[in-house]
DNA sequence: ATGCATGAGCA
DNA sequence: GCTCATGCATA
């Protein structure tokens, strides 16, 4: 019983439970070519990513790595694509074998290197799960349950059907024109986010402050982008109408709860030493990780999930830099 | 605006 | 245990 809101999956216009690799989709391989010496991630090069990360910090420290804002990560410098390829992510690569000489204790604790990295490629969408929140969920599926994701698989490899452009160019101005007009209306983002669930748009719930405004900054994967579209925009001509509406109805004559969840934050010291590890290896293993969260006296989830956020942030769309403003 | 976290679906 | 969509908490 519980009114965990967490109904699992969601959102996914289509393709949530086959994921389909987008075509433009296939990060990793970056990290191999920081190997310098034979094995990836050996001790070797954990020692020097900490060397690195101990070192440069003072002078470097902002360009190794990617930057951890997002404007940065824009530097992907291909994607504006005309052609058919969508905004690629891509990931940094500080290949420079100029690490010092190493020292590090984790050159004897670690010593598993890696297999090459590990392919991910699948997964692509939209599949959401709106699990904890405060709003109905978006896309929840169609009934209690839970049979499907009720919606239609768009499609994968080829998103370029209908209406849904999935053009980068095309999103980007949506999304710039969409902020835009949300101002217009005077509704903030969180404003927009509560309102999604009144669409009744089948499946589709709320969404947080947090997702419109990664919507309107683009610093969501490409499909998330795709996803969120239609709906953002269906809510947009929705509130149009009846602003216009009401604007017409004067001429002549509408919150949250709370929640404490705590945010672990992890010093800027075991952030750099993160960060270099991560333009080491992206992928750690396990023991790696549990390694390297021993070290910088971290839980090993933090690390785990550090890097994975680390690695999604990389796939965040995201182009500024080449295609905007 | 963004860092860290959760959880579904997969492999 | 990963990816991905998404969220809470916070700077």
């Amino acid at each position: 019983m519980m009114l965990n809101g967490k109904t699992g999956m969601g959102l996914n216009p289509g393709h949530v439970s086959g994921r389909y690799t987008p075509p433009y989709r296939s990060p990793e391989r970056v990290r191999c070519m920081t190997a310098s010496t034979g094995n990836f991630f050996d001790d070797g090069l954990l020692a020097r990513a900490e060397v690195l990360a101990a070192v440069d910090i003072s002078k470097q420290t902002s360009q190794h790595v990617m930057k951890h804002d997002g404007h940065i990560y824009g530097h992907t410098a291909e994607i504006g694509g005309q052609n058919a390829t969508p905004s690629r992510p891509q990931m940094p690569m500080h290949s420079h074998s100029v690490f010092g000489p190493t020292d590090s204790m984790l050159d004897q604790l670690g010593n598993q290197s890696m297999s090459l990295a590990g392919m991910d490629h699948h997964n692509n969408g939209v599949s959401s799960h709106n699990h904890h929140q405060m709003y109905p969920p978006i896309y929840s599926h169609p009934g209690p349950m839970g049979g499907h994701h009720g919606f239609t698989p768009h499609h994968p490899v080829h998103h370029t059907m209908h209406d849904t452009e999935c053009d980068p160019r095309e999103l980007e101005l949506f999304a710039e024109r969409f902020k835009q007009r949300r101002i217009k209306l005077g509704v903030t983002q969180a404003d927009v986010g509560g309102a999604l669930a009144n669409l009744k748009l089948p499946g589709v719930g709320s969404l947080s402050q947090s997702t419109i405004c990664r919507f309107e900054s683009l610093t969501l994967s490409h499909n998330n982008m795709i996803a969120l579209k239609p709906i953002l925009q269906a809510w947009l001509e929705e509130a149009e109408k009846a602003a216009r509406e009401k604007k017409e109805a004067e001429a002549n004559g509408l919150s949250r709860e709370e929640k404490k969840r705590k945010r672990t934050s992890i010093a800027a010291p075991e952030k750099r030493s993160l960060e270099a590890y991560f333009a080491v290896q992206p992928r750690p293993s396990g023991e790696k990780i549990a390694q390297i969260a021993e070290k910088l006296d971290l839980k090993k989830n933090v690390v785990r999930v550090w890097f994975c956020n680390q690695r999604q942030k990389q796939k965040r769309m995201k182009f500024s830099a080449v295609t905007a403003h």
